[in-house]
RNA sequence: GUGGGUGUAGCUCAGUAGGUAGAGCACCUGGUUGUGGCCCAGGCGGCCGCGCGUUCAAGUCGCGUCAUCCACCCCA
């Protein structure tokens, strides 16, 4: 029989590295918590349409990444590749929209593009993501900036680069679109480099951020989307920045900044990283105001942002396996009975305690404990005659001394922990 | 979807002009140490990714295939 391995994309989380995921997912609750931020469990399949209209029929994500089949009714299902389309499915389904409040929103969970693996980047991969709803006050953009800020800062990151851009509105981003062309094609097609020359037709935008040489002396002067926002979106960008300087967040202006997702518009930013690889963004979000009634919900606005988990888990420094309180060692074979009642016992009194579960010599049962980082190591010697029977080793200074089975729990407590 | 790199012990890798395989780490056993950590000795463990071809003979050459990594693209 030949073994069965998993599928291309699809990695499995062994320790330590599924201890740093635990680690991110246990602060994010506490951090999110502090800005009243619950939790939601959406599903993870849903029906295709939803993020047809969520995302947008002609992304890269909805034409060639998702994982779409047929159920057993024959309706086109999909697993998410994206948290925010299933969250909002999910409120307006269930009215979770207060008339004048704000509702914020977090989820922890896998997503799906079919994509080719690489460095950062896997088709099943773990987001984070906060969804804020029903503010359209420039308020809730610096507030979620800062709730993504905090949270970064709380799992240790510091040398991240606060990416901001302004997308403009439905009203205004058309006609910026068409500026941009006009520009691009008065100009030589063969100025461009050939990626270029095929994105001049789908996607203008990344020809402003081209790496090539050539494009970049020719995008030099290319109109800025700064220059071509309606005046109310310049103005709740202004404001944006101007609070963000005033908190001291540091951010970096990039006029260059573009969203695969159509939802995106307004405020727009992306943390990126240099260390991860050329999948440099850790996280990613902005502002969607349409995009509830695009769903068939009430008019409210929304912003929102995701973490890539397995990138932000590339960059927390690993922590050492905790250690254990004891390990629980025999001295004959007889004695190992006693020793899984008596590490249920110390379990239950809140220890955590190792002990074999076939007999092997003391030498090697040391050895063990010494591996599992142990801080004492409590040997049971039930010999006929010898008294008292149990032992404790403290494995970091090596003194060993008898202790009577109803005082083990108060040695455990003084001698083994820090 | 398109490039390029890599596939030899659980892990990281050596392997010389083609002659059926090695190291370090890990694991197990033993010695020394009051019974662990250091050190020493031994042991377990390899259809050399898979298939076909060239050859008396292939881990080593050729073709194909699969897997994996990195990059493009795109995104978290």
């Amino acid at each position: 029989m030949n073994a069965i391995q998993s599928g291309k994309g699809f990695v499995d989380l062994f320790p330590p590295q599924s201890d740093i995921f635990t680690a991110i997912e246990q602060r994010a609750r506490t951090v999110f918590a502090r800005f009243a931020c619950k939790e939601l469990r959406t599903p993870i399949i849903e029906f295709t349409e939803l993020f047809v209209r969520g995302i947008g029929d002609d992304t890269d994500v909805v034409q060639k990444e998702m994982y779409t089949f047929l159920d057993r009714k024959n309706r086109s299902m999909t697993l998410r590749p994206e948290a925010t389309a299933g969250v909002l499915r999910a409120c307006i389904q269930h009215k979770l929209f207060h008339p004048d409040a704000v509702s914020k929103f977090f989820t922890i969970g896998p997503m799906f593009r079919y994509e080719r693996p690489q460095k950062g980047r896997q088709r099943q991969f773990h987001q984070i993501n906060v969804e804020v709803l029903g503010s359209p006050s420039y308020l809730a953009d610096v507030d979620v900036l800062f709730m993504l800020h905090a949270f970064l800062s709380e799992i240790g990151l510091s040398r991240l680069v606060f990416e901001l851009n302004n997308l403009g509105c439905p009203q205004c981003r058309p006609a910026f679109r068409r500026t941009l062309d006009d520009y691009f094609n008065q100009l030589p097609q063969t100025s461009f480099c050939a990626d270029c020359q095929r994105r001049i037709r789908t996607n203008p935008l990344r020809v402003l951020d081209c790496k090539v040489p050539a494009c970049r002396e020719i995008t030099r002067d290319a109109p800025s989307i700064a220059d071509h926002v309606c005046s109310l979106c310049k103005l709740h960008f202004d404001q944006v920045l101007a609070l963000l300087d005033e908190s001291g967040l540091e951010t970096r202006l990039n006029p260059f900044l573009v969203r695969g997702l159509d939802y995106y518009q307004g405020t727009t930013f992306e943390v990126v990283s240099t260390d991860i690889g050329a999948q440099s963004s850790v996280a990613g979000g902005g502002r969607y105001d349409g995009l509830v009634r695009l769903l068939g919900g009430p008019d409210i606005p929304g912003i929102g942002f995701a973490c890539g988990m397995e990138r932000l888990a590339m960059l927390v420094p690993g922590n050492q396996d905790p250690a254990l309180d004891a390990f629980l060692a025999v001295k004959n074979e007889q004695s190992l009975s006693k020793a899984v009642i008596l590490a249920h016992t110390l379990r239950t009194s809140g220890f955590c305690i190792e002990l074999p579960f076939e007999y092997r010599s003391i030498k090697s049962q040391l050895r063990t404990a010494n591996k599992l980082n142990a801080r004492t190591c409590i040997i049971l010697d039930d010999e006929p005659g010898i008294y008292p029977a149990i032992l404790c080793k403290n494995m970091v200074t090596g003194e060993q001394t008898h202790c009577p089975e109803d005082q083990l729990s108060q040695y455990l407590l003084t001698t083994s922990r820090p």
